[in-house]
DNA sequence: TTAAACTTGTTTCTATACGAACAAAAAACT
DNA sequence: AGTTTTTTGTTCGTATAGAAACAAGTTTAA
């Protein structure tokens, strides 16, 4: 009996539910993870920009001319709707213009205005200490094994 | 020149945007990498149920005893407002019953139905399938060294 | 015991996130 | 040229997710 690790009750339970642990799952965990990521986020960020909105904004400043809606989406991994939401919002606090496309008339092309490339200059020191934080639990040599793995599962 | 990793370009933007790459940041990466769990999820799971309602009705099933809205939230780390609707739904599709706690007059007190059980030993399987499906990306060695980094995250 | 503080659950508001259906325009193909 | 397919953007519906404000009931403390 001494090599048994489990007592009689989880004996039964797993002839029915063979170990399968909640609290253990990747997907019960990354809801978790980015659940508190976000908490932190809403928490220190500047602006009232949420992360989504700074990802999307961070990645149109850093473009050298303007750039389609859904284009610019897709370098953030936002479908369609949800660029469109997102843009709209930013667009409404001025840190966005749109502009449709002489060429191609289905297209709306996108430049971050002098205000937005101005709040992005101030909230990188931010977002760096945001990243720290949500990191904080981890050493710098757990966090580094930890995002490279992390990037292999997007 | 040989030993410089950087270029005249990145040179110039890192004077004003110092070493952050998006693509590298811990949020930016938790969002793609949960969007494609959910994906997989979404795409696998049986009897329409999401990831969150299966959490929430996985927990639900495995209670000896009835348990109160409120408390399976806090179990599967849903705050009241996200907890009613997700239990109104499953409620909604006959996986759960509330009844009014007759010692504290403003608790519900909930329980999964034996629809709700059958249902849940039918998706074990398939969810088992859909976390090794989300960590296939990775070895096994791998999955283990990161489900115990991603735990520290939570 | 009465008042203050807390808990439980609800509703409303805002913000992702995605599927599906759609219109308009552009591109590819025959 | 004319047809098919794709792309772009919109709208609608559903599902998390959390903040804020609220009512009702319970617990704690003075």
């Amino acid at each position: 009996m001494a090599s048994r690790s489990h007592d009689e009750t989880s004996e039964q339970r797993e002839r029915f539910a063979p170990e399968y642990v909640l609290d253990e799952q990747i997907g019960f965990l990354l809801r978790k993870a980015y659940q508190r990521h976000q908490t932190i986020f809403t928490d220190r960020m500047i602006g009232g920009l949420t992360a989504t909105q700074f990802s999307m904004l961070f990645r149109l400043v850093q473009m050298t001319g303007p750039i389609s809606q859904n284009a610019l989406g897709r370098l953030v991994a936002m479908d369609a709707a949800t660029t469109k939401g997102v843009v709209s919002r930013l667009q409404a606090q001025g840190l966005v213009t749109t502009e449709r496309d002489t060429e191609d008339k289905r297209r709306y092309m996108l430049q971050s205005t002098a205000k937005g490339r101005a709040l992005i200059q101030e909230a990188l020191p931010v977002v760096m200490g945001i990243t720290e934080a949500t990191l904080a639990p981890l050493t710098k040599r757990e966090s580094e094994t930890f995002l490279r793995l992390l990037a292999k599962l997007c």
